[in-house]
RNA sequence: CGGGGAGUAGCGCAGCCUGGUAGCGCACCUGGUUUGGGACCAGGGGGUCGAAGGUUCGAAUCCUUUCUCCCCGACCA
C-alpha cells in the first residue's frame, strides 16, 4: 500500500476528548474516529487491526471446536420475553419500535437467539456437543461509555455458546474454552490472568473472567505468580484454576492462601469471560434434547465472549513508547515500512521501489512515498507502529545502505541494499 | 443515575469577569529555501462563537432553556 493513496489521516494534536493513552493513540493515527459517546468509526488503519485481531480469535475458536455462523444484530423482543431477560436487562438493552409497532432490539449479547437456533434443529444427544460462535457488533447502552473503544456502546464481540448432555459433558467443554483463550490471548501477545469471576447476569454456577497485564488497567490484581509462567505447549487448564487470583476488592490479604513472596500484584484490563450456567436458558426456551433412554432433557450450556474491539485498546495499553504505539508483528496493520525520506532523488526512489515490488506481493507494506519532512514520514510510522522499517535516505544509498529498524526497541542497523531483502524474509518469515 | 467540567476554524486553546460583530499554535493552500527525527521564510484560505429564546442601540461575552461531549462513582466484553 503506498502511504499516498491510503487514508490515514494522523495528528500531532490530541482530542481533549480522549483521556487514556490507547484512547489518544488511536485517535493520534488515524485508527479511530468517534462517532457519538462510545460509538466509532474504525478507519482503514484500525479495521486492519480489528480485523487480524478477529482472525486470530477465529483461528483459536475453529482449533478448538467451535463452528462459526453469524446472527443478526437487531433481535425480536419475543425470546426475551420468553427467556425472563427483556424485563431484567434494564435501560442497557437499547430498544427499539419498528414501523408496525413490534418490539425489537439491538442484541446486547445473544444467549436467546443461539439457544433459539439450536432447539429448531437439535433434537438428539446424538448431536452433543456442540459449539457455535460468531463475531458480531453489540450493543450495551452504557450509562457510561469511556476509554476509547475499551468501553464503547457498540462493540465487537466473539461470543460462543456450547451444548452438552450433561454437566460433566459442560465443564470439558468450558475447560476446551478456557484453554482457547489461554492460547488466544498469548498468541496476541498477551499476559493473560484467568480468575473465578461472578456470574452476573448472564446467571450460572462457574465463571472465569480473563485479565490481560497493562499498567494502565482499570483493575487491580493479586494473583499467583506462576499464573504468568504458562507452559505454551501443554496447557494444563486444571492446574492454572487451581492457582489463586483475584481482583482487589475480592482479595483479603488475611485470608489470602498463598505466600506472599508467590504473590503478584498487578494492573489488569478485562478482555474475556467465560460461564457455564447449566440449564438456565434451555428450559425457558425450549433446548431439549432426547437421552439414550429416550428423555426429553435440557442441553447443558455455556457461553463464553471475547470483547475484540477492546482488545485492541487493550493491546496498544499493553504495548506503547513515547513515539506511540508497538504492534506485534501478527497484529500490525502493516507488517513492514518502505520509507523513502527522499522521494525527489532518482537513486532513493530507485532503491524504495525495488523494495517494495519484491515485497508487496509477500507482507503488508506501508510504502511510504508522501511528500512532505523526514520528521514526519519517521514519526508517523512510529505513531502508527510499523514492527519494521526500512529507511531509505541520500546519505546511506549514495554507499549502498539503508536503515533497518526495529520498532519494538527502536533499534536501528545500516544494511546493504543486497541484502536487505533476505534480512525482511528472515524477520517476517522466521519470527 | 449522583457529583464535577467543557462546547469559539479540522485539532489544541485564548478572548467572556469589566458587552462594541473574533485571535494564537498545529494542520491546510501558494511561492521560495531546505532535506537523516514532527523544517524555515513570506504570503493566503477557513469560524458568527453547540442550539433556541431573552436583555440591550449593540451579545462569543449578561440571563433562561435545551442539546452534546468529557471526567469521578456503581456496571461490563
Amino acid at each position: 500500500m503506498k502511504f499516498s493513496n491510503f487514508f490515514s489521516p494522523t495528528l500531532k494534536n490530541v482530542p481533549a476528548e480522549a483521556e487514556i493513552i490507547s484512547h489518544q493513540l488511536m485517535i493520534r493515527s488515524g485508527m479511530i474516529k468517534q462517532s457519538s459517546a462510545g460509538i466509532y468509526s474504525w478507519l482503514p488503519l484500525g479495521l486492519r487491526v480489528l480485523k487480524n485481531i478477529e482472525n486470530i480469535v477465529r483461528d483459536e475458536q475453529n482449533k478448538a471446536g467451535a463452528v462459526e455462523l453469524l446472527m443478526p444484530t437487531i433481535q425480536s423482543a419475543d425470546l426475551w420475553i420468553k427467556s425472563g431477560r427483556y424485563n431484567e436487562y434494564g435501560k442497557e438493552m437499547l430498544r427499539i419500535t419498528d414501523r408496525s409497532g413490534r418490539e425489537i432490539l439491538y442484541g446486547p449479547t445473544n444467549e436467546e437467539l443461539i439457544t433459539d437456533i439450536f432447539q429448531s434443529y437439535i433434537n438428539s444427544y446424538k448431536d452433543l456437543p456442540k459449539n457455535l460462535y460468531h463475531i458480531q457488533w453489540k450493543f450495551r447502552d452504557e450509562v457510561r461509555p469511556r476509554f476509547g473503544v475499551m468501553r464503547g456502546r457498540e462493540f465487537l464481540m466473539k461470543d460462543n455458546y456450547s451444548f452438552d448432555l450433561s454437566e460433566q459433558d459442560a465443564i470439558i467443554s468450558y475447560n476446551k474454552m478456557f484453554e482457547a483463550y489461554i492460547k488466544t490471548f498469548l498468541r496476541l501477545g498477551l499476559i493473560p490472568i484467568s480468575l473465578r469471576a461472578e456470574t452476573g447476569p448472564i446467571g450460572g454456577s462457574l465463571s472465569h473472567e480473563f485479565q490481560i497485564l497493562a499498567k494502565t488497567g482499570e483493575s487491580t490484581l493479586y494473583y499467583d505468580k506462576a499464573l504468568e509462567q504458562i507452559d505454551t505447549t501443554n496447557i494444563d487448564t486444571k492446574k492454572l484454576q487451581s492457582y489463586y487470583a483475584a481482583v482487589d476488592d475480592l482479595h483479603d490479604q488475611s485470608k489470602c492462601p498463598i505466600e506472599k513472596n508467590q504473590l503478584k500484584i498487578a494492573k489488569g484490563i478485562e478482555v474475556g469471560h467465560i460461564f457455564y450456567f447449566g440449564t438456565k436458558y434451555s428450559e425457558k426456551l425450549g433446548a431439549f434434547v432426547q437421552n439414550n433412554r429416550g428423555e426429553n432433557v435440557p442441553v447443558h450450556m455455556g457461553s463464553y465472549g471475547i470483547g475484540i474491539s477492546r482488545l485492541v485498546g487493550a493491546m496498544i495499553e499493553a504495548s506503547h513508547d513515547d513515539k506511540g504505539i508497538i504492534w506485534p508483528l501478527n497484529i500490525a496493520p502493516f507488517k513492514i515500512s518502505i520509507i523513502n525520506l527522499m522521494i525527489d532523488d532518482e537513486n532513493c526512489k530507485k532503491v524504495a521501489d525495488n523494495f517494495y515490488n519484491q515485497l508487496s506481493s509477500k507482507f503488508e507494506i506501508l510504502y511510504d512515498d508522501r511528500d512532505c519532512s523526514i520528521g514526519k514520514k519517521l514519526s508517523d510510522n512510529d505513531l502508527i507502529g510499523i514492527p519494521y522499517q526500512i529507511i531509505i535516505g541520500k546519505r546511506d544509498v549514495k554507499d549502498n545502505l539503508v536503515e533497518f529498524k526495529i520498532r519494538q526497541t527502536n533499534e536501528s542497523t545500516k544494511i546493504s541494499i543486497d541484502e536487505a531483502i533476505n534480512i525482511v524474509l528472515k524477520k517476517l518469515i522466521y519470527k
